[in-house]
DNA sequence: TTTTGAGTTGTTCGA
DNA sequence: GTCGAACAACTCAAA
């Protein structure tokens, strides 16, 4: 009788599940292991939301595996000493996992093969979270992509082709005597936060649940409806898939057989592109792996930030910066965990062009309160906004926040939602409050933490400074 | 090697 | 109100 670990981390599903389905496959029982080891992940270990999220993604998976009579196993790390002793405990002959791809955990994971491979143990990971791996695409110069168009032209041709798996029928599942309760992990926030995130379901079944909201009214209209914060126009699957709750592999064959039995089939093209986008970010994150840090592009290293401002920070992290769709987005984000992606890119351009506070300010705030807080795409979007990053925006985007509210927000229903001192604005108002002194007064609502105009002339100035320099990201290559 | 076309999401200004 | 042009120059990817 043999016996395999399947070692869960960000693949908290049981459905398209290839290491789950192999190790079934090979063996007699498995034994479903959660070890706890955020000090592996150093200073992006997740965030307060991330913990939030995964705290009830952990006990969803827990359920799920009492269908099949069992329980998920979770232990402290070190990650190597905790497998050792599962091992020890289980005799079990081989691990298997599912790949991940921030450079510290690729890291960390080789050393637990090497680890492991030496004490004899069979070690066995596969891809459980992109349609692609990083490696498996380049330019035909076997370059790694830099610009989005290209590389999403390469990808979109190898997305058809597999099928996802289903779950396990049944399985025999293992255990510990030392495995500790969910609740010893202390993944849930101490302070009176997070009782807003109730609008979430983490783990397989809530992702399944969003998947099937968004087929049936939303990705039909994806292309209008997803640049209104107001609406939920949005598939809101980002955390689902961070902790792979539901694969990409998935999600578009689901979106495929929803639409293949819907009268007037919607255009589901959109949509897979901007899955595209998380793919890309991986891409970039494993090429280029020093991005959540440093400039893409290091031209950007001679840009002169402002001097960090520590009141702008804190009115911005508040969402009183005095700019009423920049706080409804900052405030949707400290209330939901999540932000919609039209606002995400008007808050970073406040921060990162207006107040010209460095791009990694925002960056660690968004890590500290997104529950879809990810590595790759939070710094692919941060750069992109700032202009330092792959593709970027050319420096003349700067977004005005008023154009914009009117232009996606017209009624300011987003607005009035998350800033209530504004529920009465007539008009122009709720987008703009400071042009009426006397009701802006009344309100209680603040007034701008900077002038647009003059602000965004400012940041032009200083992008004209990069003007001649030139330089390039160098890929790092594997090994 | 050189050339060519293109590059997620914008704003402002003047006709 | 609507529309088109200007706003830099550079790099990427493919032919």
């Amino acid at each position: 009788m043999s016996t395999a670990i399947i070692w869960f981390r960000r693949d908290l599903r049981l459905a398209d599940h290839p290491a789950l389905t192999a190790a079934i496959q090979a063996h007699d029982h498995v034994l479903p292991l959660y070890i706890h080891a955020p000090e592996e992940e150093g200073e992006w270990a997740p965030g307060e939301a991330s913990q939030w999220w995964l705290h009830h993604s952990l006990e969803a998976l827990d359920t799920s595996l009492g269908r099949h009579r069992g329980r998920l196993q979770i232990v402290e790390g070190p990650s190597i000493d905790a497998l050792r002793a599962a091992i020890r405990e289980t005799g079990a002959t081989a691990v298997y996992f599912s790949r991940l791809y921030e450079p510290y955990l690729i890291k960390r994971d080789k050393a637990v093969r090497q680890a492991l491979e030496e004490d004899g143990v069979e070690v066995i990971s596969s891809n459980a979270a992109l349609w692609c791996e990083p490696w498996e695409i380049a330019t035909k110069q076997d370059d790694p992509y830099r610009v989005f168009t290209p590389f999403w032209r390469n990808l979109r041709t190898r997305i058809d082709e597999n099928a996802p798996l289903d779950a396990p029928g049944s399985m025999s599942l293992a255990s510990l005597s030392h495995a500790r309760p969910l609740d010893e992990l202390k993944l849930l926030p101490t302070r009176d936060w997070a009782r807003g995130f109730g609008e979430w379901t983490p783990g397989e079944q809530g992702a399944h649940d969003m998947l099937e909201l968004f087929a049936d009214d939303g990705v039909g209209h994806y292309v209008e409806g997803r640049d209104i914060p107001a609406r939920h126009g949005t598939s809101r699957l980002s955390p689902h898939l961070h902790f792979g709750e539901i694969s990409p592999l998935q999600v578009a064959a689901g979106l495929r057989a929803h639409a293949a039995r819907t009268k007037n089939k919607p255009d589901i093209e959109p949509y897979l592109r901007q899955l595209g986008w998380r793919e890309f970010g991986h891409h970039l994150l494993y090429h280029f792996p020093k991005t959540p840090r440093e400039n893409f592009n290091p031209k950007f290293d001679a840009f002169r930030w402002a001097k960090r401002d520590r009141h702008a920070l804190r009115r911005w992290k508040q969402g009183k910066t005095g700019i009423p769709i920049v706080d409804a987005g900052m405030r949707e984000l400290w209330a939901t965990g999540w932000m919609h992606n039209r606002v995400r890119m008007l808050v970073a351009s406040l921060l990162t062009k207006n107040l010209r506070q460095h791009w990694v300010l925002g960056e660690k705030w968004f890590w500290n309160t997104l529950v879809d807080a990810d590595l790759a795409n939070n710094a692919m979007g941060w750069q992109w906004v700032s202009g330092s990053g792959a593709d970027a925006s050319p420096y003349f985007r700067i977004f005005n926040p008023v154009t914009q509210s009117e232009k996606f927000d017209p009624d300011g229903a987003y607005i009035r939602r998350w800033v209530p001192e504004l529920a009465d604005a007539k008009g122009r108002l709720v987008h703009a409050p400071w042009e009426d002194e006397a009701y802006l007064d009344r309100s209680g609502y603040p007034r701008p933490l900077v002038d647009l105009k003059a602000s965004r002339d400012d940041a032009l100035t200083a992008y004209q400074s990069l003007k001649g320099a030139r330089a390039e990201a160098a890929p790092v290559s594997e090994e």
